[in-house]
DNA sequence: ATACAGACATGATAGAAATCATATGGATGA
DNA sequence: TCATCCATATGATTTCTATCATGTCTGTAT
């Protein structure tokens, strides 16, 4: 099977770029959505303000990434985008981008190969979400990705939605 | 903004029906990728045999919903496709699917639509699951959703996966 | 009208993980 | 070399939720 994963960033190739200082904001929740944009360098933290006053992360764009693809398709953005570093963004008037992938077929399939994937992959994650067990939620994670290299152990953590002390114990108890 | 979430469903007008019985697979797998599916009754389960022997249901796709869409750039499946109920699927060629939407702009962009909104909404889910107490994702839950009607309350149980009775506690406590 | 299923509701208990605390080892940079 | 940071590691305590049990209410079908 050939990949052609990656072609749709060529729609960025010749998109501006603009600096985003740490802690601004690319855009913010309602304002109305008039460019894509793709994460140059940096890291921009999807934040959707909750009614109780904490901030919900959804997401950390770095490198490559675009920003909020299903803003493509609304009207306002529904959170807000602020840079956890200082970082750089392309970004594309929407009706361009729109024009490039009908133009485009294979900048299209990459897009729905690339959304396609990662669908499959938050799914998984879901479902390891939802088993209540440090032992079943590792389990699971192990059976998808394999052993990690040392010194990931705690991302591992971090994905599986435990805390680092609770993981360390698991492992330990598997090696006795 | 103009939506055309669901033009990419043209693409199996002409697809002929299969009947699968209640606990029959459509693939397994490890099988060789042939064929998109798309769901036209009935329910078909997404279940990944773990090592330990325990499938993880990661999808339960039902009427209108594709099967497995990653499949399409992918050589062989990756979880089995067990019909939870009597069910009806339509198949087509992976290289006619792929030709549609060469094809059809207007079908391609439907897919990125359904595929960015499906990732936005998967996105909210994982940060509500990664949530410790009830309490706080019964909140994000209701940031996103707003109040369910009553008689869905058990749904949003599943969807923040806490036990109902934990839900219906958190509830009680919010009235008093 | 009655029976039944499923949602709603709540108490008691056990179990699991978060949290707090503390310690070690390896890598990195001043 | 030394200081520092971070991953790894583990013990003690607290907090929370799952589970089990049980009961009410409502809509629906017979």
């Amino acid at each position: 099977m050939i990949s052609i994963m990656s072609v749709w960033l060529n729609i960025f190739d010749t998109a501006p770029i603009r600096k985003v200082a740490k802690g601004a904001a690319v855009f913010r929740q309602e304002h109305p959505v008039q460019f894509m944009y793709l994460v140059r360098s940096g890291a921009i933290a999807l934040e959707r303000p909750m009614k109780d006053g904490v901030p919900l992360t959804l997401h950390i764009a770095t490198a490559n990434m675009a920003l909020a693809e299903a803003s493509l398709f609304a009207d306002n953005y529904h959170c807000d985008a602020v840079a956890r570093s200082d970082a750089k963004v392309a970004s594309l008037p929407r009706a361009k981008f729109l024009a490039f992938i009908g133009d485009h077929p294979d900048a299209a399939l990459s897009l729905i190969e690339i959304h396609a994937k990662k669908v499959q992959a938050q799914r998984a994650r879901i479902e390891i979400l939802r088993l209540r067990r440090v032992a079943d939620r590792l389990n699971a994670w192990l059976d998808f990705h394999g052993e990690p290299v040392k010194g990931e152990w705690i991302n591992v953590a971090e994905q599986i939605g435990v805390s680092a002390p609770a993981l360390y114990r698991e492992l330990a108890k598997r090696r006795s």
